[in-house]
DNA sequence: GGAGGCCCCTGTACTCTACAAGTCTTGCTC
DNA sequence: GAGCAAGACTTGTAGAGTACAGGGGCCTCC
């Protein structure tokens, strides 16, 4: 099989498992899963508008509004207005959302920790260099 | 940082990165994100039943159900009463169905070559084989 | 100071999801 | 064979996430 394809179809089927994880853990949980997402990205990269949040999720800035409008509802994020540019939006994370955000990072890092746990002890170094690289691609092509 | 970090912040970033993906083609092609997973899932392994399906995709089976009802209302599934035991479905693609398969794949293909091509040459054996082993872990796991 | 453009939010509609409850089928027990 | 528990599927209901369209506020440049 050609390597195009190989890659693809590898490519299909670790979406389709991570979503299923994902599913798995917002059953159990208390933040739906994109809310995670949205909290973990704000509390990687500091504070950000509406619409880099929007971009960097690959999401509609509407969607991403309205996930934030949740997660103010929830009190753990807060909304201000830019004070360089009015028309932005600063969004931070609260006391709560920190935590939340950690607690978050944790039940993930834990979930997958299972998983690490299965791959050969030797290619461990070489699987997480591999999905790092493809992380730096995935983020180009944002 | 600890190997488990890393893992788990890449695995996220990757799902991340998927799911972005996954949206772009979805609002260009002509069938839903989960339409297209389906589809392929049963195109990979033939006929199915209902809760089968549920498992692979990791959602419950009211929404399997649902969603095959979405596909056979396309016309690009068709669903029987099981043969053996009468309680279960057999789900098949139709014609139109395997050509609908077909061309999702190829889609997949073309989008993620792409992926493919930013990561250098002499890596791209390396990426492959973690992803696959990658998806033995995850499909353990399930 | 006006025009156009950008950022954000809201209205609307659709997909995907889970849980609960109901129907039909099977298989087991008596 | 009758009854009954368990399983597979579907439907009722409710909620999250998504995109597109449109409107209001703010910035920039002329």
């Amino acid at each position: 099989m050609a390597d195009q394809d190989r890659f693809a179809r590898a490519l299909l089927a670790v979406a389709r498992g991570l979503g299923r994880i994902a599913r798995e853990r917002a059953r159990a949980g208390d933040v739906t899963p994109q809310q995670a997402e949205t909290l973990q990205l704000i509390a990687e990269r500091g504070a950000l508008s509406t619409s880099t949040l929007a971009t960097l999720l690959g999401i509609d800035p509407s969607t991403a509004s309205r996930n934030l409008s949740g997660l103010e509802r929830a009190g753990l994020i807060a909304r201000q207005k830019g004070s360089d540019d009015g028309r932005q939006t600063d969004v931070r994370l609260t006391p709560r959302g920190r935590r939340a955000a950690q607690s978050v990072g944790n039940g993930a890092t834990s979930a997958f920790a299972s998983l690490l746990d299965r791959v050969p002890r030797g290619e461990r170094a070489r699987v997480i260099d591999a999905l790092e690289l493809l992380v730096k691609v995935l983020d180009q092509t944002g």
